[in-house]
DNA sequence: TTCCATGTTCCGCA
DNA sequence: TTGCGGAACATGGA
């Protein structure tokens, strides 16, 4: 699931219910999912001590603990961040459990073990470390930036898009909408698209991903919730594109299934280099 | 039973 | 050096 829009809800309902509340027990239901950290340093790094501010960078959480440094979590193909009364049973593939003094609870869930929780002892320097480019969502990223960093890249937009040292948070999901949005073919070359391109995908992926957040996707009925006209609600191919009716076709790119409409997302002379 | 999956990373090749 | 395809990771669900 997790997506940036996915990891914001995950954010506001850490915020919400996971802050300023003392952790009472850090329970580590399969140690797989910690990485340069033992289960022992986690919990001793949490136990006794709140959660203070939240804050996301692209698909990363992270957490500020009140003793020192922040706990981020990392949530791969499958995971989630879930909270309940202690009474209550816990999520299914629960991984990590924070037990709260009030008697709530937090899980870290992941079905598939691709995710990660680590701690890390100062935020930007984590960021840094990551090589994570500019949140693809953050304000004081500028068409003008956005534009630039495209214009280093030599493959197809929808793989630029995809990588996160270039910018965090959009994955294979978010990045199909916000081309399909633009009328921009994945193909096509990341460093000829038209500044009028350029200017039209900037702002197709931020409205794609500030309207899933609006619309709690990470939450309620998913996909299915953002409003119409988005290819998101029908990802399957034959389906008909939510704009002219065409059926939606597939391609591979950079290993990932790419949906898209051929008639509004035609390509046009911009993808027309040949490698040489 | 087989295939696919919203992410990341590493390897080999061109 | 850059970009890309493919595989691996791990596991549930269609």
């Amino acid at each position: 699931m997790p997506e940036l829009p996915d990891v914001e809800t995950f954010r506001r309902r850490l915020q919400r219910h996971g802050l300023k509340r003392k952790i009472t027990k850090v329970g580590v239901n399969d140690r797989r999912i910690l990485r340069e950290v033992s289960a022992r340093r986690l919990s001793s790094a949490l136990k006794g001590h709140k959660l203070v501010t939240t804050r996301r960078h692209g698909k990363h959480l992270l957490a500020r603990i009140g003793g020192n440094g922040w706990v981020v979590f990392h949530f791969g193909m499958t995971g989630a961040l879930e909270t309940g009364r202690s009474s209550e049973p816990q999520p299914r593939f629960t991984r990590i459990r924070l037990e709260f003094a009030d008697r709530t609870y937090l899980t870290y869930t992941s079905k598939r073990m691709l995710g990660a929780v680590r701690l890390a002892e100062d935020a930007e320097a984590f960021i840094a470390g990551h090589k994570l480019g500019p949140d693809a969502l953050d304000r004081r990223l500028r068409p003008a930036d956005f534009a630039a960093a495209l214009a280093k890249r030599r493959g197809a937009v929808k793989t630029a898009l995809m990588d996160q040292s270039l910018l965090a948070g959009m994955g294979n999901i978010y990045v199909d909408e916000a081309l399909f949005q633009a009328h921009l073919h994945p193909k096509l070359l990341a460093d000829r698209l038209t500044p009028k391109q350029i200017k039209r995908l900037y702002r197709a992926m931020r409205r794609a991903l500030s309207t899933a957040i609006a619309h709690d996707v990470g939450v309620k009925n998913g996909l299915k919730s953002l409003p119409r006209g988005y290819l998101l609600r029908r990802r399957s191919r034959g389906a008909p594109c939510p704009r002219c009716g065409t059926a939606i076709s597939t391609l591979r790119l950079g290993g990932r299934q790419t949906y898209y409409c051929p008639n509004c997302q035609r390509r046009s002379w911009t993808h027309a280099r040949k490698r040489s």
